[in-house]
DNA sequence: AGACGCATAATTGGATCCAATCAACAATTG
DNA sequence: CAATTGTTGATTGGATCCAATTATGCGTCT
């Protein structure tokens, strides 16, 4: 049993409404593996949680069911989506096919600002000891190489992608360690992207993704204890 | 003004809840047009014109704001989202970074079912007189090609942008007429996938996708009246 | 006359209440 | 004794009501 109020609790700044800060709250604690996949989500206990009505948890248990990351039935409920190999690999063809694309038009727009700022993560990434937090820096560090790329939609499915990623990927690190991060591979990315060197970059990051996924693919074999 | 009682005249079966129902109507309602861009979507008067009451509204309209179909503003209620050449542009970025690797993961594993239905699809689409239909017959061949593919978080992804691609579909529909289908491009795919040859089909996919993007951008720039 | 401020109306966000649906368990029957 | 059916409790879906926020229009002041 999960205590939601601990949730609330760790919580940030409340935005303008209260289903906002809902499902800011909650989409955060699923993303960071502390409300497990399968964990029934009932209205009422939230709404205690909480100590708002029902009503708001309604509304972002909806928005997050659109996200993905919920499970809804009809008059049953929702509980907090599973994950599964299928899911995985699924995320990791999607970013293959995106991410690539975002990078080489990108790559002729950065900014020496862009630059520098994937660089301060790869830093922050290697002394960031939280586990949950390097997932975030991982999303930021990705998405500060395909800022050049216009194509706002474009972005936003790659940043939707990469918060699918993070689930899996706060697990691979409990059990693993960090080394799935593969930092040499961010630095070569950097590196070949400050140079204008497109052919290059497109190809450690297609590397980078299919070394990741090939890592990532034993471990529903048979590590997955909890 | 649009007269919304028109719209939950039209609709098919009743889903389970009325907020499905609701989201049902007004989403197709968007596709296809009769909602056009920037149209408020007034929570009271929806209500009246479904003979609900304003909450399986505002349900139905959280879910297609994380569709991208609405934008919603706090306090200020949600509007019918734009279109404009950028957003189209982008989707056709994504379609042509999605859907080459979905044919080419696909078309191992096509049945004779598949490519049957993918034909019947194309003779559909010569005989449907109905533009506002064509875009769900467009939408349901490409997506037949791809059944093969496993993936279905990216066959889900897919299956998005091809929705998003309607609205802008009928538009270039009822301006220029049926050209812009290129059922000749669907014929040659479907014809590639059948004998299996991964290349030639992948190929034609991205030239028939580049063709229809450039066809469609000059939309934009000097045609739009409305 | 134009701009600012205040009051009022319209609209959405949230709370509370009722109805419909589903799950679990007990009683009954073959 | 197993299967089925009725009944009750829990939970979600929907309706109504109230509060908070925003837009609009008028009046006043500069």
């Amino acid at each position: 049993m999960v205590d939601f109020s601990d949730l609330v609790a760790s919580a940030g700044r409340r935005p303008r409404t209260a289903s906002q800060f809902v499902e800011q709250v909650l989409k955060a604690a699923i993303l960071d593996g502390r409300l497990a996949p399968g964990t029934p989500l009932r209205q009422e206990a939230l709404a205690e949680a909480f100590d708002v009505s029902r009503m708001p948890i309604r509304e972002a248990l909806r928005q997050m069911e659109a996200e993905a990351l919920i499970e809804f039935a009809p008059h049953k409920g929702a509980v907090v989506a599973e994950i599964s190999a299928q899911d995985q690999a699924d995320t990791y063809v999607i970013r293959q096919a995106l991410e690539p694309v975002a990078l080489a038009l990108s790559i002729p727009h950065l900014t020496r600002d862009d630059l520098d700022r994937a660089e301060d993560l790869i830093g922050d990434m290697d002394r960031e000891p939280d586990h949950g937090r390097l997932g975030e820096l991982n999303r930021r560090f990705h998405i500060s190489l395909y800022a050049g790329a216009g194509h706002p939609k474009l972005l936003d499915l790659i940043e939707q992608q990469l918060i699918a990623h993070d689930r899996y990927l706060r697990f691979h690190l409990a059990i693993r360690g960090r080394e799935e991060i593969l930092q040499e591979d961010h630095r070569a990315m950097v590196e070949a992207a400050a140079r204008g060197d497109i052919d290059r970059a497109v190809k450690v990051l297609g590397q980078h993704l299919e070394r990741a996924a090939t890592v990532s693919s034993g471990f529903f074999d048979g590590e997955a204890g909890a």
